[in-house]
DNA sequence: AGCTAACACAAACGAAGGTTTGTACTCACG
DNA sequence: CGTGAGTACAAACCTTCGTTTGTGTTAGCT
């Protein structure tokens, strides 16, 4: 369904609107950290950053791997994709786009 | 300042958080077009895509132009370039070429 | 089994953002 | 200049979201 595909998008386009959630994808970036020293780095709480991890899991731009008493989370492309492609549709677009601004600029007021 | 670019993509993201604001983009994809009829086509009042398309504005997503009276809205592609490469630098060398690989089969004939 | 460390879940609080309502501004027209 | 169409700006209201606080759960250790 198209559907799932913009519920994905809208998922991993509102996980990346927030900061910290942006610090935590970098933090985790090179090397799937564990929640306490990615909340180090970013400098919240281990709640605070374990309820950003979450986001960014169910939103496919993080995943979580139980290692011992320690969960270790990595940057998951899944979501990245999806928001990438729906990038990409609007390249070929804006050049008709342009094109067309200035066709409706010399078509004058009326029709 | 990194922080410049930082500030940029900030507003890019959280602009396209918002489904109604995709919306309007999906609308002036294909072609420029007025406020009202923005606002019809996406369900809105005139005011409120006022306010979405000035929140495009300032997050480079959106260019206008005024056409006598009426205020013609375009896709920019700026913002969205700034969210694409930010995008880019997730993903590993490896990664990358194989999501190019698939987006070539999306073109191409059947693979 | 008891204890400790690491993490997740849930409710409450506060702030940020979207929608509505009202209004002022600009341009075309006579 | 006055009128009407089209749009932007501002304040009030309400929803959403991020943070804090508190607690439950799982795994390793003695």
């Amino acid at each position: 369904m198209t559907t799932e595909a913009e519920a994905d998008l809208d998922l991993a386009l509102r996980a990346l609107a927030d900061g910290n959630r942006r610090a935590i994808l970098q933090v985790i970036r090179s090397a799937p950290q564990p929640v306490g020293t990615i909340a180090e780095q970013v400098g919240l709480s281990q709640q605070t950053a374990s309820h950003h991890l979450g986001v960014l899991r169910k939103a496919g731009l993080a995943v979580g791997t139980r290692e011992g008493t320690r969960h270790l989370f990595a940057v998951d492309t899944d979501g990245l994709a999806a928001v990438r492609s729906y990038l990409d549709d609007f390249w070929p677009a804006k050049l008709a786009a342009l094109k067309t601004v200035i066709e409706a600029r010399q078509e004058g007021p009326r029709g």
